[in-house]
DNA sequence: GCCAACGTTGGC
DNA sequence: GCCAACGTTGGC
């Protein structure tokens, strides 16, 4: 059982987008990024994963998603052996508003996280259980 | 294999 | 819009 975090444009891809399709569930693509890639293949069914929102006025997590699939070659793919893999997320929560990037950075336990490393871009990253669990109860104050 | 140029990410 | 950081590309 594994923690993550997984960013997306709100434009591109919204919690509420996830919210409106069958069985709250989709594949997770999109992402082009060996790092990220690899990640995205370690995933297991069970996994959860804060829903991060980049790239927009107020940056922070929007909720909880589940891993319900996992990773399979992306759809449309030319190249053979596929290149790129997807699992699929399943909305387990979304957040009242979003929990956002400054408050969490304001939380002297949270500074080991990836996502606050100086110069981070990767997309999928892993979180420890205590940071998730910090997350959490800080959730509950919002 | 090196590295300059260029493209992308993402917070501010 | 700016800029730091990082990844990718492609000539050599």
């Amino acid at each position: 059982m594994a923690y993550w975090l997984l960013k997306s444009e709100p434009t591109t891809f919204s919690i509420e987008d996830l919210a409106k399709l069958p069985q709250k569930t989709s594949p997770w693509d999109g992402v082009r990024n060996y790092q990220a890639r690899n990640y995205l293949k370690s995933m297991t069914v069970g996994d959860l994963a804060f829903f991060y929102y980049s790239s927009c006025k107020t940056p922070g997590i929007a909720g909880i998603v589940e891993i319900v699939k996992k990773a399979y070659p992306e759809k449309n793919q030319t190249e053979d052996p596929p290149r790129w893999f997807s699992p699929d997320v399943k909305l387990v929560q979304k957040f009242p508003s979003v929990l956002p990037l400054s408050q969490i950075k304001e939380v002297g336990s949270l500074t080991t996280m990836i996502l606050l490393r100086k110069g981070n871009r990767l997309s999928v990253t892993p979180v420890q259980q205590k940071e998730w669990e910090t997350i959490i109860k800080l959730c509950k104050h919002y």
